[in-house]
DNA sequence: ATAAGTCGGACTAAATTAGTCCTATTTAAG
DNA sequence: CTTAAATAGGACTAATTTAGTCCGACTTAT
């Protein structure tokens, strides 16, 4: 259907890792493991942690620590914290900003890509971690 | 979730322009009735016509008609027709020269990805243009 | 004081997607 | 039997998005 973000792929890597280990753990730690690019991870990390996913701790024995438990996850959060935004076209999005299609007024198919934007969320983004993984 | 393609748009356009009118269409009629770009829209009915989604006729009078119903036209298919793929990661990709992702054999996200992969096409990709239209 | 971390912004490179252009072929109609 | 309106399809460019890197600042256990 349409593919996924490489930031999100990580993001969810790095969330099995933490949900496995149950512990606090460093970027280095996950990327070491999972073979993939330690700085991008880092920025994974930080934007699950502004969402509010995980939490950080600074500092020399700092690291990430999940915040939620994986029920409480869901892919379309997870998706949102890294790459802001969850809509399949820019009419979709609930943000206003992003919704600026220079078609919106002559477009013959904004109901439909409604219909299949609710049909996503709700059969797919409303999945959680604990589903999944 | 994941952004739809503007091939993918203006193949649903198209679709129910002629879903519509019933009868054949030209490309241009369907490109000037939706603002969309001529030579682009072209491309996008050449593919699902090589799908068999749609018939083309050449010529003066030519143009394009629906092959199937809108019942028996489903998202993948339009998707497939037009993107080529329709998976969310190369892994779970059916052509198995799409799926050539270097990290395969460390990858701790296969099966999620596979199930996630699963819910999309049996919730979304199985939808129907007349469900949607 | 130092080393191991996170934080976050700026930047570059790579890949994908969108869009254009050109030539060939088909065919209805004058 | 020529012309104009179509589709067919390949090659190409431009634009956008995504991936990945780098750097300097801040935090904190040892």
């Amino acid at each position: 259907m349409l593919r996924i973000s490489k930031r999100v792929e990580y993001g969810l890597m790095a969330l099995q890792y933490l949900a496995k280990s149950g512990q606090v753990a460093t970027t280095r730690e996950i990327s070491d493991s999972s073979n993939i690019p330690h700085d991008l991870l880092a920025k994974v990390m930080q934007s699950m942690k502004r969402n509010g996913i995980i939490d950080s701790f600074q500092g020399v024995r700092g690291g990430y620590r999940l915040l939620l438990s994986p029920e409480q996850i869901t892919l379309n959060r997870v998706v949102f914290s890294l790459d802001e935004e969850t809509a399949i076209t820019e009419c979709a999005s609930e943000n206003p900003e992003h919704a600026t299609c220079a078609m919106f007024d002559t477009c013959t198919i904004k109901v439909p890509m409604q219909k299949l934007q609710m049909k996503l969320t709700e059969s797919v983004g409303n999945m959680t971690i604990s589903e999944l993984l």
